[in-house]
DNA sequence: CGGTATCCGAATTGATACTG
DNA sequence: CAGTATCAATTCGGATACCG
């Protein structure tokens, strides 16, 4: 069960990707990444510059504190995120962007902005649908 | 439990966001409706041009009829996929991208482009995080 | 062919309590 | 403050059987 090495016993053991590569060549593994509940936004957040663990917890609003940990964790572990820790009283810790976490804030405004841009006319369409499937008189 | 109109019965139905918008506008949104297993890869590949139900389950790789089904109804809902049914027999449905759907495809091509230029740093992070989480000494 | 209904196990997540 | 451990609730996804 992984257990040992920095303390933590891992009940989530960071799941490998489970599809293999057909023609959707690198797209799975983008999800994978960044598929789950927290990532992007996390991402998000921090590319507005370094955050401390509860400043993040604020800024996401609504991740629980063992959700937040697990979520920069993995970020880490990709290497899209730092983790600096300040020996201070109280402790401090401090996250950041990597060079190559950047490189990805610029796609995820990309897709920020596109869901701003068309969010009105997707709920029209999904309206729309709703009105149509509820009376099929 | 919302059952009725069209004939289906919704045991998954189709959920609305959970967060507000603070500065994460836009973001959640896109997540919530491709965030999840399937639906970017039938995005990609509807990219590709129109597809028939078996043609997008045999090009998706893995995915079962019940989570395409699911997958494309909710695409087609939020106005980014057409659903074109021809009375032939036996029966053939068409699925192709809308308008709104292409636009996707771009950032979704970015996405991928993005993985596979970094495919081999983020593993290559990995490794290194997971060497060091192996061995304390 | 293109679905839908149902059952059930697996994976995710949230709440809570506790620690250095 | 910044986690970690544990447990419970939820959600998701796959298998199967059946229908128009």
């Amino acid at each position: 069960m992984s257990v040992g090495h920095t303390g933590i016993t891992t009940p989530e053991p960071l799941p490998e990707p489970l599809l293999s590569c057909d023609d959707d060549c690198g797209i799975r593994d983008v999800l994978d990444r960044l598929g789950d509940k927290w990532s992007v936004l996390v991402v998000v957040e921090l590319g507005a510059g370094m955050r401390r663990f509860k400043e993040l917890q604020r800024a996401v609003d609504g991740i629980s504190q063992r959700m937040l940990t697990l979520t920069v964790r993995r970020l880490e572990r990709d290497g899209l995120v730092t983790r600096t820790v300040h020996a201070t009283v109280p402790p401090q810790v401090e996250y950041e962007l990597t060079d190559l976490g950047r490189s990805l804030t610029l796609l995820v405004k990309g897709l920020a902005d596109w869901s701003l841009a068309h969010r009105a006319r997707i709920e029209a369409a999904r309206r729309e649908w709703d009105t149509k499937a509820d009376m099929p008189s």
